[in-house]
DNA sequence: CTGTTAGCGCGTTCAC
DNA sequence: GTGAACGCGCTAACAG
């Protein structure tokens, strides 16, 4: 049993032949004959010799590697992106190597400076905070950088992500529309641009109608499943419940969920739901959860696409930014009086693959 | 600006030390006093000096990287399991890089290429074949090697994974008790020792039953949605379709509501449905669908707990094998007659913690 | 077409 | 307490 991992001197002496000469073969570069070609891949082959990336990145100062940064890996919209990611990086001969923020400043720094370590040759980066000093590391060392879904105050990098004001007017007008008028809105982090940005579209859509906030019902903290519960809890207990809720993020629905069914109510008889991000899972087994979806999906490859061009230098321009449009899902948890006729396109397919709702124009700006 | 990472070199050069001085203090290993500490310190600060981990790694033949290869990355069992081992790992100073295979034999091949040329010192992986084949490389190169979910025949090593005989027979039997006889079973891939497993299992409940069960309904392909969707289709156009189905993880459900979905088929007046693993968003929102929850997040650090030891070599025992218990977590959609109270333990909470129903006894073998 | 050699950035003896 | 020098495994010049 082995134990001893080959390295290319092994190689060279098993066929007879020099390093450089192995080296030349394995990476594809360089001449050699048909013969010693033969004779050093039946060595590699024998030794099961798998070349130290380590070494190899040393010296090339390439590693192969782009790092993604997600706030919640377990959260299906950074899976769905991260699919997206990772399918157009594969395709490029490019690996990904995934950190999980969880939505904490200091493990993004961390991360960070690991990747700066791994010597990644890109970043893409939804971040976890509004400050820009943790990514600045990746700026001051000229690392291409990509942000997605977050945009960040002081960092002038490209940018995929969808239009906060406008999905949260339309998502709010939709539950307007349906008669709701006690409405809360229950957000995430206001570090986040994305949280300023959908409270402002909660705002306008209210004003657009002619129909006053109640401050009283718009809340913000952590994007977390935990942090919604107890909000929601709260605002349920009250004397005047609110007669419908908006999450910012889909994670924060299953939190309103989750404080709804520990007290009997019903949605949407009692209670109005909807949120931003489908939770695809769920609205294969019935949709029945009105969302915003965003195409996490198509994020996910845009951002790579950026990436690239900056990693090749194709494109050394300005940076870009691209919004792209959700679609609005209407099902039944708004209290919509829809019938879902089977085949409505109301949910969407294997998130592998971008999907339907996914062809959302795109927006460069 | 800058461009250009600065190197030992550079922080020695400002710090006016060499650079073996300055390895000693940011490494904290050696000596050195304390004003020439600090000034090495204030250097690398002002630098924004980032040790390069490929050239530290290729010097300490360690990399701090344990990787992690799973079969579906969108999938939420493998995302709870991949916290489950990030948590530990974290815990532990050990990052983890996560590759998804897609039940790819040739993508886990590439993968586990990749991750010996990145010098992980520990992989877990969930694998995607019967194959040794793949995994061999990295037990001839001794790298440490935890198996979870899925065992291989002819790679001894430690794993952790549910008893998919016995879970079968529990989930089957329970379908049998509700009074449904022709049930179908939509399996996975039978190369994996858990398809093989739940099949077993699945018979053994009808055999116990004294029922015998229809060929004509079990079924084995991929272990993806596209899949069981046409299998169950095919299955639910027959004259006489099946009374429930069994789905041998959560995505094979998705597949087979859809099915149902397109046909106008509700769950589970029509057919019933049952599956492994549970979707823990979908039963956030309502826990409807009837599963057998395996204890992913406990899989996870259970995992990498073992690998950890053997990291260490703390222990160079015998494999080990963790066998867990599952849950059966009965809810609507295989036709229960139960009321659901408020308050109910049908569902699982946040999946970033160690849940409820993951309390499942520790068998060792 | 092939072998010799230098050096990527770091940690680590060993002298001083 | 500190610096000079070597080598981890690999690739890229340069000779031959």
């Amino acid at each position: 049993m082995g134990g001893v991992v080959p390295t290319v001197h092994d190689v060279a002496g098993r066929a007879g032949v020099s390093v450089a000469t192995v080296s030349r073969v394995l990476s594809g570069r360089g001449y050699a004959s048909s013969r010693t070609r033969e004779l050093v891949l039946q060595a590699a082959k024998e030794l099961d010799y798998v070349p130290n990336g380590m070494a190899r990145g040393l010296k090339t100062q390439r590693s192969g590697l782009i790092a993604l940064l997600v706030p919640e890996i377990v959260n299906s919209f950074y899976t769905t992106v991260s699919r997206g990611v990772e399918d157009v990086a594969n395709a490029n001969g490019l690996q990904i190597i995934v950190g999980n923020t969880d939505e904490n400043v200091a493990k993004e720094r961390a991360y960070i400076e690991l990747m700066i370590s791994s010597q990644v040759e890109g970043v893409i980066v939804a971040p976890a905070g509004s400050s820009a000093e943790t990514l600045t590391p990746l700026i001051t060392k000229n690392i291409p950088t990509v942000l997605v879904d977050r945009a960040v105050a002081g960092i002038a990098t490209d940018i995929v992500r969808g239009d906060g004001v406008a999905d949260a007017a339309t998502l709010t007008r939709h539950l307007l529309d349906l008669g709701h008028r006690r409405i809360a809105l229950i957000n995430g982090h206001l570090d986040t641009s994305v949280a300023r940005d959908r409270e402002q579209g909660f705002r306008q859509a209210h004003a657009d109608a002619g129909i006053s906030v109640h401050e009283g019902l718009i809340s913000s903290g952590t994007w977390f499943i935990d942090d919604a519960h107890g909000r929601v809890g709260a605002l349920l207990d009250d004397v005047k419940r609110p007669e419908a809720v908006v999450a910012t993020n889909n994670f924060m629905a299953i939190g309103a969920f989750r404080a709804l069914r520990e007290r009997g109510l019903s949605v949407p008889d009692d209670v109005a739901v909807a949120c931003f991000d489908d939770i695809v899972d769920a609205a294969e087994i019935d949709p029945f959860l009105t969302a915003m979806a965003q195409p996490a999906y198509t994020m996910g490859t845009l951002a790579m696409q950026l990436l690239l061009e900056r990693i090749a230098g194709t494109n050394q321009g300005e940076p870009r930014e691209i919004v792209l449009e959700s679609q609005l899902l209407p099902r039944r948890s708004g209290g919509e009086r829809l019938t879902v006729q089977p085949g409505d396109v109301t949910h969407v397919s294997t998130p592998s693959n971008a999907t339907q709702h996914e062809r959302g124009t795109v927006v460069l700006t």
